[in-house]
DNA sequence: ATAATTGCAAATGCTTTGCTTGTGA
DNA sequence: TCACAAGCAAAGCATTTGCAATTAT
């Protein structure tokens, strides 16, 4: 628990200044269990400080990325989410019917990815895969 | 050449009423070179008729996709680009420099990202794989 | 003190849609 | 003929921004 305080700890880091507003935000994102959106964010945020503005967090989770604090995805939506930036790098596999995000890592695969760009010539500086599934019923 | 004809083949295939727009739109489609945007695809076939609605541009890639007859893909931008659907799968390598967009295989690739989805009871429905790289200069 | 941050509402950019007129099979 | 398609403008949605008031350092 007291993740938030990470966030806070990283904010102070690089220097970004500290608010009221920001503080609360890097507590819900850090309290939170998935991969929010900003609404679903404002609205847990709200639910605390009713007077926030949705424009604030679109501003803050702007910021928090940029300084590599949270990370941002853009799955096959039309909007973005958000998670804590992870410790370790992982990739995403997405349920289809429930939209459930399950978290994995493979290094074989991130290897060949490697292997691969090298081979077009290009050097690889980042990389999107997402897993598609429907859950196997036994 | 005459790819247009093929487009136009498979919307009869699947019962797709094809007229003047559609056929124009299909044929723009065949012969661009790379992934063009809606806003890209309505002004190349501007050029050609230009009474033709973005609106209709907008329903009849959608439409073209759903039957698939070309692939949509959301690359990180706010906006969806478009391709022929190719004859045999692939994933994209996205130059962050210049955005150009280079098309690879890689069976290891996909062999691994099933068994990932196993082995996490997951039977594999679909999945996206784009590797960002910048151009490594001799 | 003062440069940065907030809230609000208006603006933006891509995409969709309601509605009337036009058209392919 | 007549269900479906096109054109146009308006609406939708997520996201960004201008500006005046507020706040952190």
């Amino acid at each position: 628990m007291r993740e938030n305080f990470d966030i806070e700890a990283r904010c102070k880091q690089k220097s970004v200044r500290l608010t009221d507003q920001r503080r609360l935000i890097a507590k819900v994102m850090s309290e939170i269990e998935n991969h929010p959106d900003v609404g679903e964010l404002h609205k847990k945020i709200s639910e605390i400080d009713s007077k926030i503005s949705i424009a604030t967090v679109y501003r803050t989770v702007k910021l928090f990325e940029e300084a590599g604090i949270i990370a941002k995805h853009d799955f096959r939506e039309n909007k973005s989410r958000y998670e804590k930036a992870p410790d370790k790098h992982h990739d995403h596999l997405i349920d289809v019917n429930t939209g459930k995000i399950i978290e994995f890592t493979n290094n074989e695969i991130e290897k060949l990815q490697k292997k691969v760009a090298e081979k077009l010539g290009y050097k690889l500086v980042d990389h999107r895969l997402e897993l598609y599934g429907s859950k196997i019923k036994k």
